[in-house]
DNA sequence: ACCCAGGCGACGA
DNA sequence: TCGTCGCATGGG
């Protein structure tokens, strides 16, 4: 069934295709997508947001998965005062942080290194559908979705034990590249336990604590743990600086930048910037 | 043909 | 602790 939710701080296109996750497909003005095993599509109203396809009992999942119940118009009175993130909070309008799952999150970001988000976003969808179990759309999704060019097989994102009993050479026919034995490590240290992600659930956990289990893995240093904690964990203290954080740094803040940039809303801070980096090419040569 | 992408690890100074 | 380089792949 459908779920409707009053809330006028919710851009699904924006949070959806802002570069945090890289599993929601748009199909006209409906965002379909997975997490924990279950698929919605989500639609943007006039004043809030419906969940087609969900059910009630889901209705605090999906509100913690796109982070409803936080208030982000009194957040942004933190970055008020600086110029260049008041011009990208007003593009950025209605981005949320999501909580997504913690191995989806991780293996996508390990994926994201030296890489482009199409690409980025093939890779994922290769892995899901090499690895992944298909997932039953429920029929007031494919209702909805009537006369619409929708896939007829969705898949979920494999879990670590799946992965894990992989090798590299199996992984061939996602053209990751490089990032081929990352993905095999990753998963072999989160199924072993040696990575323990239920222990990094722990907003008390020090940041450099949960960061440095992250970086246990081979191919996840600062800026993929980075994100892991800010994607998955919800950790908003997190500031991930990648190429496009680096020129907006260097280009917009040769001083420095503001201190709510340090803060404890620092994460949604660099989102705004990173979408301002990306939509005005800050920095970029041409 | 080049350059670049939500970086990282190895290596040398 | 600091820069620099190679890494696979594909789109611009």
């Amino acid at each position: 069934m459908d779920i409707y939710i009053e809330n006028e701080f919710f851009d699904a296109e924006r949070t959806l295709t802002s570069g945090q996750c890289f599993r929601w497909r748009a199909f006209g003005n409906i965002f379909c997508g997975i997490a924990d095993g279950k698929i919605i599509g989500v639609r943007n109203e006039e004043k809030g947001v419906t969940w087609i396809g969900a059910e009630p009992i889901e209705l605090d999942f999906w509100t913690r998965y796109f982070d409803l119940a936080l208030d982000y118009n009194e957040v942004n009175k933190c970055f008020a005062d600086d110029n260049i993130l008041s011009q990208a909070m007003d593009m950025s309008k209605g981005i949320r942080i999501l909580r997504q799952e913690p191995f989806e999150t991780l293996i996508s970001f390990i994926i994201s290194q030296n890489n482009n988000i199409p690409r980025i976003t093939g890779i994922v969808e290769r892995l899901c559908k090499c690895f992944g179990e298909k997932v039953t759309v429920p029929q007031t999704l494919l209702d909805k979705m009537n006369g619409v060019d929708f896939p007829p097989d969705w898949y979920s994102f494999p879990n670590a034990e799946r992965l894990s009993a992989l090798t590299e050479q199996d992984l061939e026919p996602l053209h990751a590249g490089f990032r081929a034995r990352y993905i095999i490590d990753a998963a072999q240290k989160v199924h072993s336990g040696e990575v323990n992600l239920k222990q990094l659930d722990n907003p008390d956990l020090p940041y450099e604590e949960a960061k440095n289990v992250l970086k246990k893995i081979v191919g996840v240093g600062d800026k993929i743990a980075d994100c892991t904690l800010l994607f998955a964990f919800h950790r908003l203290d997190a500031f991930p600086k990648d190429v496009w954080i680096k020129r907006i740094m260097a280009e917009c803040y040769p001083n420095g930048l503001p201190d709510c940039c340090c803060g404890s809303y620092a994460g949604i801070a660099q989102q705004y910037l990173f979408e301002y980096a990306r939509k005005t090419g800050v920095g970029k040569k041409k």
